[in-house]
Order: C-alpha cells, then structure tokens, then sequence
DNA sequence: CTTATTTGGTTTCGTTTTGCAACCATTCTG
DNA sequence: CAGAATGGTTGCAAAACGAAACCAAATAAG
C-alpha cells in the first residue's frame, strides 16, 4: 500500500505532482526563488522538520529541480541552488500566489515587483498564439488526432 | 502532531497549497476542468480511494473550489462542479501542464487548443505591465513599503 | 591549539494520513 | 420487484510525517 504512483497515470499534470505536489516541495522552490540557499536557512524560514527536509531536497535534486553545490572548503558545507528546470517553475508559483491573492486577499507582507520598473506584475493568464487571454472554457481537449477528448461520454459544457 | 498548518505563515503561496496543495486535489480539479462532474467518474478516472475522493471533495467545497449541486429527483444524486475560484486555477493547472511537457516530455495523450482556432496554446509566462516576459531574475521581492525584501541578510542572487 | 558552535544529516518513536476492502442506505433501471 | 448504480462510511494495515535526540565534520571563538 505505498502510495499512488502518480507518474504513471498517463497524464502530465500527474507526474508534474508527482515531482513537486506534496505539501513542502513547491515552498522550497518558492523559498529558494526568494534567495534562500542553505539548508539551515530553508528549515528556519519555513519551519520544516529537518528529516522531511532532508528528503525533500533530496527528491528535488534526484527530478533535477535543485542542484547540491560544495561551497565549503573540505565539503560538508553545501548550497541548494535552483537549476533551469526549477527557475521554471516561476510561472507555477507566480500564478498560484496571484490566485491565492486574489481570493483570499493579501495576507502576505511581500510583494512581486518588475525590477527594472518597479510596478507590480501582470496577472499570469493562459493566451493563444495571438496573445488573447483564454478561460477553461475557451480552450477544448483533443487527442493526438485532433479528435476532441470525450470524458465519460461527456461533451465537457462546464 | 497534526501536519503543519501552512495557513499561518503568512504566505499566499501556503495558504493557497494549504487548500489545494495536497497530492490529490489539483488533480481533481484538473480532472473537472475535463467536464467530469460525478463521484463516480473521479474514482475511475483517477483511481482514487472513496474515502479520500470524499474527504477531497468536501474541502474543496469547503474552499470555495467546487459546489456540490442536487441533480437527482429525489436528492442522493450529486455533481460536483467548478466555482469561479475553481476555473481561476485554470492557469495554474496549465503552467504546470506545460511545465511538465517541456521537462519531462510530452507523455499525455491529451493536448490543449484554443477551441476558436484549434491551434494550441501559448506557453503561459509571467509578464509584466506592457506584456514581456519575466523571468525569475526579473523580478524583485519587495515589503509592503516598497523595501526590497533580504531574506536572512542575503541580496538574492540566485 | 583547544573548545564551542554551526552545519547537514540520521535515527527513533509516536501520530496522522493513505489505500484497500467491506459494508450500507437510497435511488435508478430492467 | 430484483438488481445494479450512486454516494458514502468504517476498519485495518502500511506508509508518511513531525518532534526531538543524537552524531560527525567543519568552522569560529577564545
């Protein structure tokens, strides 16, 4: 009875959960996007038991999400660095943060800014080719083919 | 000993995790952004435990994600649909398909169109006022008063 | 140089969560 | 009416989690 293997379902929103959809890894990642690199650091911030941590960098470094660095002199001092595939997960984050904002108000004393100018971001959308903002209900489902995708015999109406 | 309370840290990102950041729940959702609607249509379709199907469901009602909607005669027969607040995980659900894709390769059957054009979606990206893209690097993590934000004295260099 | 502290872990143990199967009461279907 | 489907609940064993203790190497303090 382990628990269910989500990266054989066949589905890719499932085996993205299956990297990163468990209660602390996507805090480290964010975490780690707010600069935080040692594991002391990352277990004062978010208050993390040291074991679960431990464990969870591991599985970040295993999925190529975070890198292991040696940044002491004879080893044992160590950096977690985010790789390529974990600064990606900017997008992830940035939407599940403004989703949070947006419906459960700002409980949060920071805020995300452009750099260069300073004002806020825009809301994370998803778009088509030409740019245009698009709902769950503007997009359809299809198969490899093209077919649309039928759930259960379902015309998906939303 | 009960599981850490990610609503009270004071971080949006946590307490959006705190209500669907569980292994099952975005899957449900994403599921339902499929157009599947039933108790029993999650359970085959996901191969989900009833037990946790149910417990699932109910905090997601909860949560103002989904509503539990009468559809029998007689009441005992139930759909489970996306609120508002549950669409607007759309973009989330997208990031992290498309995320997935581009990482571990495109193991899904299934694919994403706009429904206008049956051309495929633009990769969600975080952008800023004037529509550019931004990545991580990009950004500033700034308090309430405009201050940037050093986590533990550190200038977030990634 | 010697001691204390920091860092990055592992181990132990009790609690919680998960998955599976069995069971149950309505409600549709044949 | 009989039987299946729906939407659950319960009980149990396995696994994951959380807190604290413990540990060894590396660094900092004196």
């Amino acid at each position: 009875m382990t628990r269910k293997r989500f990266d054989e379902m066949g589905c890719c929103v499932a085996s993205a959960l299956n990297e990163v959809g468990d209660w602390w890894s996507l805090l480290i990642v964010k975490q780690a996007m707010l600069g935080t690199r040692r594991y002391v650091d990352f277990q004062n911030s978010l208050g993390i038991a040291k074991n679960i941590l431990c464990n969870r960098l591991s599985r970040l470094v295993e999925n190529g999400v975070m890198v292991r660095v040696d940044v002491g002199e004879h080893g044992k001092r160590y950096e977690y660095r985010l790789t390529d595939k974990g600064r990606d997960l900017f997008t992830v984050v940035t939407a599940l943060r403004q989703w949070s904002e947006r419906w459960n108000g700002a409980q949060d004393s920071m805020q995300l800014v452009d750099r260069q100018t300073g004002e806020p971001l825009a809301p994370v959308t998803v778009q088509n080719q030409q740019g245009q903002p698009l709902t769950v209900r503007d997009v359809r489902f299809v198969d490899e083919d093209g077919k649309p995708f039928e759930e259960a015999g379902r015309p998906s109406p939303l």
